[in-house]
DNA sequence: ATCAATTAGTTGACGGAGTCAATGAATCGA
DNA sequence: TCGATTCATTGACTCCGTCAACTAATTGAT
């Protein structure tokens, strides 16, 4: 957990070692189709034949990458070998869907198995905890240069888990430190209302939420009892990459709900003047600024505010 | 933040995955050399030599994988095209150095420039943290599947940071709810032990150290005052991922050296008989079993073990 | 309903990227 | 010293993949 500073021009050079290297890697995996009767382009057609029902040829085009003159004869090829079939598509007389033939499968498998297996060897060579990070770096890279397809559900909510009050500690602390140059007390002081509210946790009167991302955190806001009648929304953050989807306005309303349904009168909490989008969060909500003082905490002058919302 | 729970198969499979996208990804941007008077090949070759003096043939064949006739009719074709000179070496007469002239090098920049641009319009289309994201998890693949120089510092020792106290947090709290099924209570007291530390915290008596690895948080441990002639060693633990490398009992050393500087008399520590290579540790170090009490925490029967050191 | 523009697929012609095997010369090693 | 290995070159060849021209079906604009 290194803070890097990367120039662009780093992360450039950066990204073209990576292509070299795994132009190269690519090139030693793909020696196992060379052995075969298969060049390294017809596996590849196999393999997806193989894994996608009714493909066109142009749908091949598409997905690899490749010259229509040069599929068009290659898919020859293979039906002459008896490896494919083509039928003709009703809706377009023109496109014909491909399918693998048995015999097709047959000698597919085989090369298959093989490249499953060189996978395997070159995995074994790893722990089983560096496997487990390979494979997630690989999904990283993938996710931030394939088309995303952007996710259905932007978002969800869900209660606290086991490693989320760590994890909410560690990136308020680090977002705060880098947006604002707030101390380490800052992130003490997070640890210490979160430990506190865990462990004396009353589901009666109090809730945590997690804004949860494509399997990543990316915001939380709590609502803590402060008397009968008093409940105090706190922590609320929204991580900067999954700003602008509503978040945090979602997050203040389950607050505002929450304390409703439990029968509070108020809805208090406390911010700093700096907070600028949190604010606007809150005045869209109707909470009513009630009080500011200065106050120096977390290495910084600060104004503190106290915003309250009659409920 | 997901648990993800891979089988081999699913490892495999994603590996696999991985490599058809970047097979694709590679092609698309190797595009930009086939606009070039250049094939790709040549490219890589033009690359390497710019970037390193003194190659030989061979070395190219090794390095990029090539077949050594096919580097021989190229080189050769560049010598006439006056873009390399080639040299015997005094040593070995069979070899000779090959560099890039003025003229190779003039050739080579714009394929370069062309290249950089490219892949920083990639980059672009990021946000800078996704960028950031990025270029982590290519270099994670690249360190997990290049020929690893086992890292000649294999670990450092640092002082806290802002983000570390939460990342711990986060860490612990996984790491003992999956191996031994502690639940949230203890996430939670990890939580306020650390924001009261960082909080009240008094360097004349007190420390905090982080293990690193290649910029990862691998361990920790924190020395605590209890009283002016006892110290408290707190929260030592080391990532399963960085365990053989001799941390935890580094860790421990450190904080039985500091506590001797400072003076005080005895260093205490309080664990669980169930943390058995913890307890190995604090054994090997000298630390003597003063006390042991059955309770009840973290939503498991625990026994609880206090061990003390002499100074 | 019509016609231009687009898309799916085919075919011929071609180039040259990359492979394979044989060879010579220099070096290493036991 | 002599066989084995390494570096580099060359001839011969394959066939991968590109390019352009073409047909046929479909789409879309008017």
């Amino acid at each position: 957990m290194t803070i890097h500073d990367h120039s662009g021009k780093e992360r450039i050079d950066a990204v073209r070692a990576f292509n070299r290297f795994y132009t190269r890697q690519i090139g030693v995996l793909d020696e196992v189709w060379l052995k075969s009767a298969f060049s390294l382009t017809e596996a590849r057609v196999l393999y997806e034949l193989a894994h996608h029902d009714g493909l066109a040829a142009s749908d091949l085009v598409r997905d690899l990458g490749l010259d229509p003159g040069y599929v068009s004869r290659l898919l020859k090829k293979f039906e002459e070998r008896g490896l494919v079939d083509r039928a003709a598509t009703e809706a377009d007389a023109r496109r014909s869907s491909i399918a693998l033939t048995p015999a097709g499968r047959e000698a597919f498998a085989p090369l298959n198995k093989d490249s499953h297996e060189q996978v395997r060897a070159l995995l074994d060579r790893l722990a089983p905890a560096d496997q487990e990070r390979l494979v997630k770096a690989m999904r990283t890279v993938q996710d931030l240069l394939g088309d995303k397809p952007e996710p259905k559900v932007p978002y969800i909510l869900r209660p606290l888990r086991v490693g989320d009050i760590g994890w909410i500690t560690h990136r308020q602390g680090l977002l705060y430190a880098q947006n604002y140059g707030w101390d380490e007390t800052y992130e003490a002081l997070v640890a210490e209302i979160l430990g506190e509210f865990v462990k004396t946790f009353n589901p009666q009167w109090e809730r945590g939420w997690i804004a949860e991302r494509e399997g990543e955190v990316v915001g939380s806001v709590f609502v803590m009892r402060k008397s009968a009648e008093v409940a105090k929304l706190r922590l609320l953050y929204v991580e900067p990459s999954a700003r602008g989807l509503g978040i945090g306005a979602r997050l203040v309303d389950e607050c505002i709900g929450f304390s409703r349904a439990k029968g509070y009168k108020t809805l208090t909490l406390w911010t700093n003047d700096i907070l600028g989008s949190a604010r606007r969060i809150y005045q869209a909500a109707g909470f009513k600024l009630a009080e500011e003082e200065r106050h120096h905490s977390f290495g910084k002058d600060l104004v503190g505010q106290t915003w309250n919302l009659e409920l």
